[in-house]
DNA sequence: CTCGACAACTAGAGCGCGCTAGTAGAGCGC
DNA sequence: GCGCTCTACTAGCGCGCTCTAGTTGTCGAG
């Protein structure tokens, strides 16, 4: 239809073609006050009629601001996907737009936050960041930051978490009850939350009494990482060590891969060993017989992030703010009473 | 360190701070030669010093072309973050930047493009779309498109999927060599690749003389999907129907969720049935048997997209192009011998 | 000494839009 | 008639960059 081998028409295009003037259509797509009825209703139907639609460039660069968010994510956070729905839907209700940038094998975090950056994001929301707390706060100094699911304290930058360690006190108190001694926790390393909950595992487990069981076992967020302690944990019995009668994974990810480790060794979750997640990410309802796991609301807390940056873009000198959600256990298939053993 | 309250520095500041015109920072930061080796480090160390960063919005309207890929993608599908990663990496090596734009509930496929070409993408690469042919032959001659994972025939779009076609028919002799007769296939609907694997499974069915056994369950690609049929599949069974003795899910996250809904009620797989997916996304692993499907190339799929539309970009004339990939059988623990029966 | 040839650099016109400051014309009260 | 306000519209600068068409200075060949 239109001219073939030619630009994307421009402004001055749909300007021309209704008797305009250029600011005119401006006026109209910016559905600012200032112009007829008539006229409103003529440019819209001309710029339809050629195909005209803004350029978001030009517009950025235009106005001081460009209203968009960068969202930085790891395209394999399952949770995270949910997250950013939750991002875009809030953004959207505040009128701002987004853009994503993923993390992954040969794309760093530094190279993801850089590309938003340089697109004239006014605030980065960064999703379970790894980078260090004087990146952070060095990321802070420079734009609007804000962290979400790992708290950055004495940083320039926003974040929103959930109560790790309620949820994960919560777990405790529940395999406890269940008769749960020799409980271990699969560490998610950098990732997101992970100091925390480690932390309150460690606590839980000296509340309880259970300080010489304590034991903490390197991991990081991913399906491979319960799949390696689950074989860690197989080779330990092998070796006539006994096995933990629970474990706490480090997220979803992880207790999953543990779970087809174990299980495709026969060991009968929760008959022989409990197991505990964390995020509550639709995997959770997946498994064949229900993850117990420790829920975060995803939504809530791309409300909180989107707001957070929002109201620092309008007040730069707010104090960091930290939205600590609410966790809690959900309890499912995975846990259940720890097998009676004869005497140590 | 930087002036407080202040705006980004523009090339404007680094010239005047470096004692040259804005036109050699321009020249320095586009490494192009025309500018002294002294003068060249002079300018980098001042811009360094000030924090200049290139504005992309600008340089976006300056030059003609962005350079930019957009990509349309669903965040919770998960083959998809396979792609991501590649079309990043390609994109990388032929020095294309990449704009990610998810599709979600609230938030359709239109919109995402809109957002995608607003931002000045040269060329659109759709991840599973689910538009109609038309849209996207409209889509196509607005813009370069390359669709991954469905092809679009006689439109203006190039496109990549595998041979679908090929990948089902090895599952299903190696179901009909397992013993299998009754075997269901749970369609995609809308979703990529659907058309062909249905039509493949109907086929297969008929040239393995199966035809009165031929029954395609409605479904799309979601664990949900699998879980509904699942439970149909079961409520029918208390109804006095015999189950099938094999399912060909729509994809991986469907036959997950199959599983799950099986497994939950006591069902064994494969004793009782075989169940086959197809993507072979991670999560084909993590499944505590692992998963029979049919294996899909993401990476090559990526790499394909973008040489697509890269080609196109410099030659808009090109006819449309389709590249089927192989895909091939992964025989894991979900399929095995079909249940003996008693006599009809 | 003059004339290129070349390297190092600069001036300045846009790219497509937003926005401020303005103008034209209609309506109204006095 | 005047001045006023209000609506509907326009002129034109500038956002930060790229890029073409220069300008200057140096050096070697003739």
């Amino acid at each position: 239809m239109s001219a073939p081998g030619k630009q994307r028409p421009t402004m001055a295009d749909v300007a021309a073609k209704a008797g305009v003037s250029r600011a005119l259509v401006s006026i109209v797509f910016r559905g600012q006050p200032g112009a007829g009825r008539e006229t409103r209703e003529r440019v819209l139907r001309v710029a339809d009629e050629i195909g005209y639609r803004p350029d978001n460039a030009a517009r950025l660069l235009a106005r001081g601001r460009s209203r968009t968010l960068g969202v930085m994510f790891t395209a394999h956070q399952i949770f995270q996907a949910d997250l950013v729905e939750g991002i875009y839907a809030e953004a959207e209700r505040l009128d701002y737009e987004v853009l994503l940038s993923a993390t992954g094998p040969g794309r760093g975090e530094a190279k993801a936050v850089e590309a938003l950056l340089s697109h004239r994001c006014e605030a980065v929301i960064l999703l379970g960041p790894g980078a260090t707390d004087a990146d952070l706060d060095a990321l802070g100094q420079r734009t609007v930051a804000v962290s979400v699911g790992r708290r950055v304290p004495r940083a320039r930058v926003d974040s929103v978490h959930t109560a790790e360690g309620k949820g994960v006190r919560q777990a405790m108190d529940h395999l406890v009850e269940l008769g749960h001694r020799r409980i271990v926790h699969i560490d998610g390393g950098r990732g997101p939350g992970s100091a925390e909950r480690r932390r309150a595992y460690r606590a839980a487990m000296r509340r309880h009494g259970l300080e010489s069981e304590m034991r903490v076992i390197p991991g990081d967020h991913t399906e491979q990482s319960g799949i390696d302690t689950g074989r860690l944990l197989l080779a330990e019995r092998e070796g006539g060590q006994a096995l933990p009668t629970a474990v706490l994974a480090g997220n979803d990810r992880c207790a999953m891969g543990l779970l087809m480790a174990l299980t495709r060794s026969g060991i009968e979750v929760p008959r022989d060993l409990s197991v505990v997640g964390y995020d509550d990410s639709h995997l959770s309802h997946l498994m064949p017989i229900g993850l117990t796991t420790v829920r975060q609301d995803a939504l809530l807390m791309a409300e909180y992030a989107v707001r957070f940056a929002v109201d620092r873009l309008e007040n730069r000198e707010l104090e960091p703010r930290e939205a600590v959600l609410d966790s809690k256990l959900v309890v499912r298939g995975t846990s259940g009473p720890a097998p009676v053993e004869g005497p140590a």
